[in-house]
DNA sequence: TAAGATTGACGTTTCAATCTTG
DNA sequence: CAAGATTGAAACGTCAATCTTA
């Protein structure tokens, strides 16, 4: 049995979904006034540059994302498109593909970094304080799958 | 000045973002297999439902979603296409548009509400003390634009 | 000239189906 | 048949331009 939640419960989901929106449409906003790309690429980017590698399975790269593998092999084909990462076979799965980053791949994610970490700064690190930032983050760990 | 965020911030920035994601992936999802419309069209119906006359102004309820005014056109097509909504002249404003809400389209906003409502009780409501939430409304408060 | 709203063209996401190899 | 990945077609979102009236 669930219970029906209370109104400031409702009000309070109300709030996260859109103050969420308003954030993101903000950081998004900041990348495309600098002339970077969307947040999404950066995830991909930022996925295969932690790997010493810099190298992932897609089925591995899948997993990191959020993201239906219909629309993670669509926006590989536009980072392909603009070479910031290149696609390989793989050896002893002839099924599979690798997703390597290239040197221009590494080169947008770098760009990238200084200017969303900026956009975190301002819309989200500059409004709470260091214990506001330590109770969202154990909400959000009692709401993580 | 906007000093860089501390590792522990933009963890939870990361933390946010993706379980905000997952949250409504899942909300989305439970509409979906009740054989509902998607979240959008509940939040257009809710503004129309919530005045007494059943109608706003396009600007007007542009103003209360967060959705670009094209977006709202096309969303209106689709929601008029199924007449959910009807647009009608304004008397005095040869330029405007009211945007009424239909029986049917009071019908399937009815219809979304427990199931939106359980929704949200089971992916969050159950998962927070009521702390939990107080902390967490007051949080986004902080963030809000 | 600005406000209110829509449109054509184009880019992205989604659905179901497909293709290939294990 | 299942796993890995892609694709065609359709739905949806975005950009810049447009149309009409204030």
């Amino acid at each position: 049995m669930t219970q029906k939640p209370s109104k400031e419960t409702i009000q309070t989901w109300a709030r996260l979904v859109r103050v969420e929106q308003e954030l993101l449409e903000k950081v998004e906003g900041d990348l495309k006034i600098a002339g970077l790309p969307p947040l999404v690429w950066y995830d991909v980017l930022l996925e295969l540059v932690r790997e010493p590698s810099g190298r992932l399975r897609y089925r591995d790269l899948h997993a990191k994302l959020l993201l239906a593998k219909h629309n993670l092999s669509r926006l590989l084909d536009r980072l392909e498109a603009d070479r910031l990462v290149a696609r390989e076979a793989v050896e002893d799965d002839a099924r599979g593909a690798y997703v390597d980053i290239t040197e221009a791949g590494r080169q947008v994610q770098k760009r990238i970094w200084p200017v969303y970490r900026r956009a975190i700064a301002q819309h989200f690190a500059s409004k709470l304080s260091s214990m506001d930032v330590q109770q969202l983050d154990k909400i959000l760990n009692k709401l993580r799958g």
